[in-house]
DNA sequence: CAATAGATCATCT
DNA sequence: GATGATCTATTGC
């Protein structure tokens, strides 16, 4: 998809979105488009981090320098460093004071898919571009730098069409983690070939 | 197919 | 000093 064509399609989120619990603000994202650059992503997976009491969730261990931003204002990129070689990208949620974010685990190419081979030529298909939370940081060349970053504007924003398809939407536990492994926190896209695996 | 080892380092104990 | 919100390649059936 042309990225013109995409900007007159969507309206960017507004902070508004992200000022409401964690869990309706993960939902909710499914099928929003996250850009960065020229590249482009539908969002069709996603998991719900809580506060102190999902013991599996960084920000239940308090404010420390790593999840200052989790307890600032919402609206914003959480980007964290992991497995001494991948990066995750969260969206935080809850007004300002409370801690909660979205992590966006799977996307689905839309636009830029030459620039997202060339940065992962591990990938054997589209499908296989940003099937993963480190995939998709590395998709879209998302780092870091992005830490704190305001996705209502700027060069990293997340966009909404202005009339969208209905989808199903599946609850499931959340991968990877082991404390609160049952919670259903992880939310999808019924039937999207783009989940991660 | 499934299971697993190895890469590699910021963060917090 | 151990751990981890991961991914890839490789092994073995």
């Amino acid at each position: 998809m042309d990225l013109k064509q995409l900007e007159a399609e969507t309206d960017i989120l507004p902070r508004s979105f992200y000022e409401r619990p964690t869990i309706a603000v993960a939902r909710e994202l499914l099928g929003t488009i996250l850009v960065h650059g020229r590249t482009a992503g539908r969002i069709v997976e996603v998991e719900a981090y809580l506060g102190a009491a999902d013991l599996a969730a960084h920000a239940s261990r308090g404010l420390t320098n790593r999840t200052r931003v989790l307890f600032g204002p919402p609206g914003h990129a959480y980007v964290y460093f992991i497995y001494g070689m991948y990066e995750c990208l969260n969206l935080v949620a809850e007004p300002e004071g409370t801690p909660g974010c979205a992590l966006i685990r799977a996307l689905e190419p839309l636009a830029g898919i030459g620039i997202m081979r060339r940065r992962r030529p591990q990938a054997r298909s589209v499908e296989e571009l940003a099937n993963g939370p480190g995939k998709l940081t590395q998709a879209l060349g998302i780092t870091r730098r992005h830490y704190g970053a305001d996705v209502t504007r700027g060069p990293l924003a997340v966009r909404r069409l202005k009339q969208d398809a209905p989808f199903e939407i599946l609850a499931t536990p959340r991968i990877g983690i082991r404390h609160c492994a049952q919670w259903p926190l992880r939310f999808l896209i019924a039937g999207n070939r783009c989940v991660s695996r």
